[in-house]
RNA sequence: GCCGACGUAGCUCAGUGGUAGAGCAGCUGUUUCGUAAACAGCAGGCCGCGGGUUCGAAUCCCACCGUCGGCUCCA
């Protein structure tokens, strides 16, 4: 691979508050990003310019102008970009004083102001490239020939500041790469992940749906997406099962007290919906299932014998998504979540966190999912607002994650201020095909709902005392999940998910008594079969099971009828020839037992 | 919610001021076929919804609803 980025050394650079390190690849899309302003400007002589960083896979720049772009702005603004890279204009530093910095910005309100925030003693530099200079902290390319081929791709509005209260600007994504080649993959890599998003696949494959009828963000899960998840879920429970979870289920609403108990009303009002009235009582439809599960550990007076006791419950929950923010099955309104609520003696807790990460470990491998980071979410000391309880008792909260993850090696990451309100959390990100990161798990140490709903547990000396919480959801809802698992796989889910494993094909109309005497054999080992009996070509019916991607493909003719078997054609197009009916079957439930 | 783009048949899309189209899917018939699309016919649309401009609107304008890309937020 040739590289036009200059090589060498990671540069240390001061970037929006903390300590970030530029790659060579960095430095070269943050200066395309500079070329990208230069030819708005060209083009904008009044524009107004923010931030232009570059990011995971190129850059942006934030800009006001005085009107709207559209993408048909995006040839002249490339056209323009490419004839600065051309000239091989030189970056040019250089190191002014603060009042000389406020001046040259005067009419650049956006600068200014970063100018004001950066701190007294701050270098402050310019970089000027051809006709275009820019505060900037640098570090750049030599000179703007050392930028590789750079594609515009969208536009989006932004917040400046990320704040919805200030003013909104246009920003400009786009990507830059070393080499042609590289962009030509990159694009394709685009394309190829937009043909496996769920929300395609969800229609193609008749998955689910979501309907302007019933409303928007609430899925309608179509039967064969219901045989998915209830695989899921049969898979999920077993496990748990194993692991000494009990399942309990409980409604979908409850009291407004509940709610005003457990603080959920006063930190988590904006995502919950309006309270229903009944019978002069306010109901909330709930945002999340643990106070249920409160109530239901308060049933008895507990032993410290009978802790750890572990309630868990594919529970149904419903926050309020702005309309914006909902995307098909992985940001919707309503969803179920795999939850439990683990109730256990302060000393159990670290080795019940690790618990709970072994089953995600446990989960994920069965599943596939390999791309994933721990993330442990911390509060953040400074908004206090924000959280409940005291410094002691999120320490012991924090430390017991921290504990519990360093006891099994495990690496993880550190975010200050993205914990509940109740306690700090261990969040697992996964990457999507698209390359975006979700927290496909979230699961908390808590001591304030303990305390909230004085719960207690019976000690060896007879005392009452105060057991700790965690909460935790190895998959985060099945909806989200479903979407991932859906995009992975591009539709083509593993056998024992697959919710039509095989279908028989016979060839002609005096074949389809043999057809279903084969699906009867299947259905007999509780293999999800059917049979085509459609009067059609069998090429026909192949090319439809095949774009159903249906996993085996069971042709019929005169030949296997007289063998008693049939003619295997895997999804991959591997054609395994006539075998005998008993084979069949033993591939495939040996496929379904291994979950392949 | 905010900015931008887009809403035409179940699906994918054409149609830019003058009587709504194609392919696939569906239905009916014919065909009985050896590993990714047989043939013919039929049916299917308040052109997202509501206003406006015009002799005339899918087409132009306004408002609303929805979808998509982002922002913010998040399982």
């Amino acid at each position: 691979m040739s590289t036009k980025v200059s090589p060498g050394v990671e540069n240390q650079v001061y970037h929006g508050g903390d300590m970030k390190v530029f790659s060579p690849l960095d430095t070269m899309r943050h200066s395309a990003a500079h070329i990208m302003a230069s030819a708005v400007l060209e083009m904008f002589p009044d524009a107004k310019f923010a931030y232009g960083p570059p990011i995971e896979n190129g850059f942006y720049y934030d800009f006001e102008l005085p009107r709207s772009l559209t993408p048909e702005d995006f040839p002249e603004i490339e056209k323009r970009m490419r004839r600065l890279i051309e000239s091989g204009e030189p970056f040019v530093r250089e190191e002014i004083s603060r009042e000389r910095a406020l001046e040259m910005f005067a009419d650049q309100p956006y600068k200014v102001e970063t100018i004001n925030l950066l701190p007294e003693n701050e270098t402050i530099s310019i970089y000027t490239v051809g006709p275009f200079t820019d505060l900037c902290r640098g570090p750049h390319v030599e000179n703007s020939g050392r930028i590789g081929p750079v594609k515009l791709l969208s536009l989006a509005a932004a917040y400046w500041r990320g704040d919805e209260n200030r003013p909104q600007l246009q920003r400009l994504y786009a990507t830059a790469w070393p080499t042609q080649g590289e962009l030509d993959e990159y694009l394709w890599r685009l394309e190829e992940a937009r043909k496996r998003d769920h929300r395609k696949i969800g229609k193609d494959l008749d998955l689910f749906m979501v309907s302007e009828q019933v409303g928007g963000g609430l899925v309608l899960w179509l039967p064969k997406g219901a045989t998915i998840r209830r695989e899921l879920e049969n898979f999920i429970v077993r496990a748990e099962q194993r692991a000494g979870y009990k399942h309990v289920y409980t409604p979908h609403i409850g009291k407004i007290d509940l709610y005003k108990t457990s603080g959920h009303w006063q930190h988590y009002r904006d995502s919950m919906y309006s309270p229903i009235e009944v019978e002069e009582e306010e109901y909330i439809l709930r945002p999340m299932n643990c106070p249920h599960h409160i109530v239901a550990y308060k049933h008895g007076l507990h032993s410290y014998r009978e802790l750890p006791i572990r309630l868990a419950e594919l529970g149904t929950v419903y926050r309020y998504e702005k309309s914006g923010e909902l995307t098909g099955m992985s940001r919707v309104r309503g969803f179920t979540i795999n939850d439990a609520h683990i109730f256990c003696r302060p000393d159990q807790l670290r080795e019940e966190f690790v618990r709970v990460v072994e089953l995600i470990q446990e989960l994920y491998h069965a599943v596939g999912f390999r791309d994933y980071v721990y993330r442990v979410s911390l509060r953040d000391p400074a908004d206090t607002e924000k959280y409940v309880g005291g410094d002691e008792m999120w320490a012991v909260a924090e430390d017991a994650i921290r504990d519990a993850l360093d006891s099994i090696g495990a690496e993880y990451v550190e975010a200050v201020g993205e914990a509940a309100f109740y306690g700090p959390k261990l969040d697992v990100m996964v990457r999507d095909v698209l390359g975006r990161e979700f927290a496909a798990s979230t699961n908390q140490v808590d001591l304030y709902l303990p305390e909230a709903f004085e719960l207690e547990y019976v000690d060896a000396d007879g005392s009452r005392k105060r057991p700790a919480m965690i909460h935790r959801a190895p998959i985060g809802s099945l909806e989200r999940f479903f979407a991932f698992l859906t995009e992975q796989h591009a539709g083509a889910f593993p056998v024992w998910l697959s919710p039509v494993q095989a279908v028989v094909i016979p060839i002609a109309d005096r074949h389809t008594e043999y057809a279903e005497e084969v699906a009867a054999n299947l259905r007999g080992e509780d293999i999800r079969v059917e049979v085509d009996a459609r009067s059609e070509r069998m090429q026909h019916k192949i090319r439809e099971a095949q774009l159903q991607k249906v996993p085996y493909m069971l042709v019929v003719g005169d030949r296997e009828r007289e063998a008693g078997a049939a003619a295997v054609r895997l999804r991959s197009g591997e054609d395994l020839k006539a075998q005998p009916i008993s084979e069949v079957l033993r591939m495939i439930t040996k496929d379904i037992k291994e979950r392949r």
